[in-house]
DNA sequence: AGGTATTAATTTGAGTGTCAAAATAAAAAA
DNA sequence: TTTTTTATTTTGACACTCAAATTAATACCT
């Protein structure tokens, strides 16, 4: 009587049907949950008995599993009932972790995308050095695999989310608010220290793999990922992957520029969008907008949290800062419209509180920034989600990897 | 001792090396020019045995040729000296025509990507029913075909770039100064009225398209292509492929906001980039800077060129004007490469002479916007072709189109 | 000139992956 | 129990690709 929901893409991407077969089914299987043979070949056009011989060769290697399922009620009944395939839950265990400059969280995950164990501690004031945070790493993976009472060693592959820029391909971090250095080679070292293959990107990338293998993102080929925070990010999914540019690095909406010599943003440049609407950007208005008292008020979260109750109670400066702000993210949305045409756009992330910068005129204004001739105004989504989500983007990352590795021996799909 | 350069992109899509073999073998051949059996197997990493049962096909098919080349040089000049193989250029033509609203060009191009012959015709005053416009192509098919002398029977696809909104796949025309009517089904319609595969696209993707299948970008994998001419439009070739976004429409640079509430811009909104760089953008305060008599004189080029001259005297108006569209024109490009991160953006097209656009200065600005992050700045080209270029384009349009068809019997690679 | 070294291309036989068709398995319906 | 229906496996064949052996064509050497 067991069902399962699956993860990751619902639909293979489309040239790559010419990848191995094995892998093929493999990746239908898990996206199913739990599929009969029959219905995989008829998913992927292939003849019944190449699942069966495929399958039987993954069922060896202890990757996939069958499983007594419950007859679908929309059967005739008739016939030799279908059995079930599903991906061996135990077959691998990854950890995903999120580090931010508030708190780290981590998720134990097994092979199909169940979330064993979640564990979250408090930002460590560290030196921000390289081996305080693969400290900070270790803690909280020997935390939650004592939780979730999977043995460290059971452990096949690690995804780290770290803000800042990163370079995915290389492992390589350009730049973190949680280091001192730059270009600082994490994913190697991390390899180096837990003996496990790591994984590393950007944060907004994990919103939006988290998306693509868990969320709303599944049955979407194209869609980008909007996350409001301390920055702005963007991570954006062509084809059913990842978008990581041509250089590696991630797409930069934080920085895209909506005005000629705009206001100051954290890199030293003008006019970048992240100076218009990210925290920072409203909190310093803020000072301004509130009275001598209310500017006293330690923290930005604290701050912002009082603007908005301002702005509730009609407060004008504060409501016009987050007039302004919302405006702006009209233009960065639009843009990415015009420039990406998405078939969907979440807003998505751990803090879409400010409803003011997510109130109906501000995508109306984005629908009049957005050129017209196309078919269907773009919809965009607003997805409220916890901390735990960017940590299981991180375990997709990390499952992403190692199904690749599992699958087709280490060859990755990266570029050459 | 015959020699060729060949076309179409020299390195094969990365994710799509599992494609027919045939087929990468062609491609390849075709990218090459000349290329022998051992050099196609070594670069495809196959076994020469494949390669020459494969081109034997291809050979008896009548799509390669083995052609008597020079021994190279470097060459040690032992052994059995290598036969070189080629595309055979007479087994099939194309024709690629540009439509715009000043000419209308037209080539002929045969298998192996060699311009037969070129044609091209002042605008018709005509009503912009899709009738004339079919009635002006089947003009310029006439005139190339005779002029080429290839009979107009042996032409096997025909490629046609539109100004306008374009989807590339369906080959609907959604809007183009060309056409009274939005919504027209162009290419079905020409298919019919010429009895032959008819694909349509963009002006700027095909000047995309240009540099990829023949120009600069043939061993780039990843770059954009950035036309500035009575609009801005741009290409983007991802992964050695024309990115068509999620909706089949291409990327609108053009219409993407630089300025919250700005210029006026013709598709009716405010702050396109289009509104501060494009001809008729220039044009309309060129009118308030020159002085009365200059007002006056007739059709927008000749007043541009005026207002270059001025400019170039010494006028300040005239500067300012030049100044502020190619700090702009730095905006977006800036935000071209903060989104997309291409490894080169081509400017590029038929009418890049206003310098002051392109000067050193734009680009210098365009590297202060751009996040300093990245390794290095991204390279900018400045590409000044002629007309003939946009039908080149056109013709690479059908020839791909064709390839297709010819190698794998109609399996194409859009979306199912 | 004739033999040898060298490189290119082809032939051959084997291995692999995939499938169609036939056979088998497991259930409900008659 | 037998028949019908659907799922899965088995079997034999076909197509693709390759490694190794073979043949072809040239330059170098004596």
């Amino acid at each position: 009587m067991e069902s399962r929901s699956g993860c990751g893409p619902l639909i293979a991407p489309l040239n790559d049907t010419m990848r191995p077969l094995r892998q093929q089914i493999f990746e239908r299987v898990r996206a199913a949950g739990l599929i009969p043979r029959v219905e995989v070949a008829k998913a992927l056009g292939i003849s019944p008995a190449s699942v069966t011989t495929l399958t039987s060769e993954l069922i060896d290697q202890g990757l996939l599993e069958e499983v007594a399922a419950p007859r679908a009620t929309s059967d005739s009944g008739r016939g030799r009932p279908p059995v079930a395939l599903g991906v061996r839950p135990e077959a691998h265990y990854v950890a995903g972790i999120k580090l931010s400059d508030r708190e780290h969280t981590a998720v134990i995950v097994d092979f199909a995308g169940n979330v064993i164990a979640s564990e979250a501690i408090a930002m460590v004031a560290n030196s921000k050095s390289v081996e305080d945070l693969l400290d900070t790493c270790e803690t909280l993976i020997d935390l939650v695999t004592e939780k979730s009472g999977v043995a460290r060693t059971r452990l096949s592959s690690i995804g780290i989310g770290v803000p800042g820029f990163v370079e995915g391909r290389s492992g390589r971090v350009i730049w973190s608010p949680l280091l001192a250095n730059k270009m600082v080679d994490l994913a190697p070292q991390a390899r180096e220290r837990f003996d496990l293959p790591v994984t590393i990107d950007n944060d907004a990338n994990l919103v939006a793999l988290a998306e693509l293998w868990f969320g709303a993102g599944r049955e979407l080929s194209d869609f980008a990922v909007i996350t409001i925070e301390h920055g702005v990010g963007m991570g954006y999914v062509m084809n059913h992957r990842l978008f990581r540019g041509a250089e590696g690095l991630g797409t930069e909406l934080g920085h895209v520029k909506v005005q000629l010599d705009g206001a100051l943003c954290r890199c030293g440049q003008r006019g970048c969008l992240e100076a218009y609407i990210a925290d920072y950007a409203l909190a310093r208005e803020a000072a301004t907008a509130l009275d001598q008292s209310a500017a006293d008020i330690q923290g930005t979260a604290a701050l912002l949290e009082h603007l908005h109750e301002e702005a509730k109670k009609g407060n004008k400066a504060a409501k016009s800062i987050f007039n302004r702000a919302g405006r702006y993210l009209a233009v960065g949305l639009a843009n990415v419209v015009n420039l990406f045409d998405p078939s969907k756009i979440f807003l998505s992330g751990g803090r879409m509180r400010y409803d003011f910068l997510y109130a109906n005129d501000v995508l109306a204004e984005m629908d009049t920034l957005v050129l017209n001739t196309r078919h269907d105004v773009t919809a965009v989504e607003v997805h409220s989600w916890g901390d735990l989500l960017w940590a299981r983007g991180a375990a997709a990352l990390a499952l992403s990897s190692l199904t690749e590795t599992c699958l087709n021996g280490g060859v990755e799909t990266g570029t050459a």
